[in-house]
DNA sequence: CTCCAATATTCTACTAGTGGAATATTAATA
DNA sequence: TATTAATATTCCACTAGTAGAATATTGGAG
């Protein structure tokens, strides 16, 4: 998926400027999509170009003049014919996924502080996203619905991190650790019988 | 985070070729990291130029000959020096949230049709996690700990994407949406009060 | 006996995204 | 009164990743 796709989304909400685009990405859409201002306005200009989207200058006092961007016909059809394409999951990348593939030649200490950290960052996350779902509990529309349904991914992906930091952390408690790296047959004292890997 | 580590990770369990790693990026790590060839030896030779990693040239009877890399004190160097650095979460990033933005402008019943697509995608990936899960259920190394557990993210993420397609589904129901679209006021008459967006 | 899969690397053109400097103005804050 | 925040856009150098063509050889399946 491109940047194209959002911006139009944007912009089939209402005409905007870059600027707008930004802050709109900052604040409303920033857990899924986020791009520099840079990347906005170069792809704006595109738009432009293969008359996705019309530009137009409004004249500010005080400010400087703003360009505001208008979707066209070919931007709609656009929209629609890629919620027609079928869409392929895309790839989890994350730091720790790879430091755990090679735990055996990192900083364990240094993962650890890593995983209390993470979880404080998803605990904030989460916090912060079920004080926005609270904002939508009461919408109906399908606007509303769409908002709910995409901020109810944010949430349950921040809170399995959050579960999984708190898991990880206790895998690899300090004792653990302690005699796992002590013993090189690598036997780690933990009821990884009982307490596996299974599904929740 | 760089393809840089996800090499060097690879290299710190012995030396391979670019061949190698483009396989066990297919078949062991794909689901959270995957590269092309061409990106694989186009890292590996700046890799080699900053002293990251060694080459070796081995002449195969047959096959073409195969440069091996092995990685230098200054890449193991490297590698534990990243895993000092803090972390943090990645941006969820994928076509359905931003459809569901703009849910008004799209086309429902190609939405659908492509959560449907996608349950049975996050289907057949968690039944494969599960598979390879069982596989490493018995190993307690400190190596078999962190593949476990980075396995486990997979199966969390797959396992979450499965039940809100089904959620969102319900959700988006045939009907509901009939009722939804007829009505200008957009009022859904669903049981969203009772099982809206609340913490599973 | 032909074609395909697997092995193995190089190259080029491309798209996507990062990061920040530069420029300009006004209103509010300290 | 100095400066900082907010508004608004342009530009440039850079990193990361996509996509696939080109080349070369052997073993196995049909």
């Amino acid at each position: 998926m491109s940047l194209k796709y959002a911006i139009l989304v944007c912009l089939s909400d209402g005409p905007k400027s870059g600027y707008d685009i930004a802050k709109q990405f900052d604040e409303k859409t920033g857990f899924f999509w986020r791009a520099r201002h840079s990347q906005i306005y170069r792809e704006l200009g595109k738009m432009k170009d293969n008359d996705l989207a019309r530009a137009e200058e409004v004249e500010q006092s005080g400010k400087p003049n703003r360009i505001v961007f208008t979707i066209t016909e070919a931007g709609r059809t656009a929209l629609l014919q890629w919620s027609r394409e079928p869409s392929e999951p895309q790839v989890l990348k994350d730091d720790f996924l790879v430091q755990l593939y090679g735990i055996e030649s990192i900083d364990l200490d240094a993962l650890r502080r890593n995983l209390l950290l993470r979880l404080e960052r998803h605990q904030d996350r989460h916090a912060e996203y079920l004080v926005k779902q609270k904002l939508l509990e009461n919408g109906n529309s399908l606007g509303d619905l769409g908002r709910q349904l995409a901020l109810d991914v944010g949430i349950r992906w921040e809170h399995e991190w959050m579960d999984w930091c708190t898991k990880a952390l206790e895998k690899l408690h300090p004792d653990a650790l302690a005699d796992a790296r002590a013993t090189p047959t690598n036997i780690i004292p933990m009821d990884m019988g009982e307490t596996r890997n299974a599904e929740r």
